[in-house]
DNA sequence: GCTTGCCTTGAAGTCCACATGAAGGTTTAA
DNA sequence: TTAAACCTTCATGTGGACTTCAAGGCAAGC
C-alpha cells in the first residue's frame, strides 16, 4: 500500500509517517522500483505502537532509545528493562496526576449549582455544601476563589 | 514572598510565573510600592492548580478558557458545566489511552527473558509463553517483530 | 500532450510553552 | 560606593514534533 492508504489507516499523515521514518521509530520502508514507500502490515503495526506510546506522552527520543534498544541483536534485555520500568513509572506517574486531575474536576461539577436546571439532588448538595462551609477547614477546593 | 520564593514553594520557574500570569491563568498579582509581585497563599494555590492540571496535559488555552469562565461573575454555571464536562471527556480518554499503553509496557516487561538474573518466575512465564507461541493467534505484542 | 493525482527529497515554517537576554530599578552588606 | 542579589518589562531564542513548501518524477485518463 502507497503512503496515503497508510495514513488513512492509521490517521497519521503521510509527513509524520516519513518524519517517523527517517528518525527511525518505525523501520525502513521498501520501496517499489520508482522509489516510492511501499507499506505493510508490519509498518502499519508499529506505527500503531508509536501513535499509542506517543499518546501517552513518550518522546520521540525515548521512543527512538527504546526501540533501538529493542531490534539491537545484541543480549540488552537488562537495558531494555531499566529503560521499560524507568518509561512505565514515569507513566504511571502521568496517569496519577491525571486521575487526581479527574477526581478535581468531578469534585467541581457535583458541587456545582446550576441555576436553569436545578435537580433535587443539587438542591441537597447545595445544602450539604453549605452546612460544611459552616464547619470548613476544607481545602480540596479552594485554589480558585 | 517574592518571586523567587514562590517559585521554590511550587517548583514552578519565575518565568513561567510571570507567563501563567500574563496568561491569566492566574489572577493578576498585587505588587509593592516598588513594583514587585507580592505573592500571597492564594495564588501559590492557583499556580499548583495549574501545575496540576498542566501535568494533566491539560493546554494553556483550554485552561484558560476554564478559569476565564470560573472567574466570571455572571451566571454562566451551564457553561462551565459544559466546559467541564467536556474536558474531563478529554481527560478520561487520555487516562484511558495512558493505562492501555502501560499495560501494553507491563505485558511486555513480563514476557521478557532476561539472560543475566533468571529467576523462577520468569522461567515458568518462558515456558507458559512458549506454549502459547504453538496455538497463537496472539496479536497484542507483536509491533516490534 | 496536458492535466490530475499520486509520489519523492530537502529545506523552511509553525505552534506551544516556556527560557533567556538586555537594560534598568531597589535594597542589603562590605 | 560599589557589588551582589533580588526585582521589573519587553523582545528574542529554543526544542520538540511535526507541517508546509518548493521542485520535480511517474502513471493514468482525456
Amino acid at each position: 500500500m502507497n503512503i496515503k492508504e497508510a495514513s488513512e489507516k492509521t490517521g497519521v499523515s503521510s509527513a509524520a509517517i516519513r518524519y517517523y521514518e527517517k528518525e527511525s521509530l518505525i523501520p525502513a520502508i521498501d520501496r517499489t522500483e520508482v522509489g516510492n514507500r511501499d507499506i505493510d502490515d508490519r509498518i502499519i503495526r508499529r506505527i500503531r505502537f508509536v501513535t499509542q506510546m506517543r499518546a501517552a506522552g513518550m518522546s520521540i527520543e525515548n521512543l527512538r532509545r527504546y526501540i533501538e534498544l529493542f531490534d539491537a541483536q545484541e543480549d540488552n534485555t537488562k537495558e531494555q528493562k531499566a529503560l521499560l520500568q524507568e518509561q512505565l513509572a514515569v507513566m504511571e506517574e502521568k496517569r496519577d496526576d491525571l486521575q487526581a486531575a479527574i477526581d478535581h474536576l468531578n469534585y467541581k461539577l457535583n458541587h456545582f449549582y446550576d441555576h436553569m436546571e436545578t435537580t433535587e439532588a443539587e438542591l441537597r448538595q447545595l445544602e450539604k455544601q453549605h452546612a460544611e462551609k459552616l464547619e470548613s477547614t476544607e481545602q480540596a477546593d479552594d485554589e480558585l476563589k
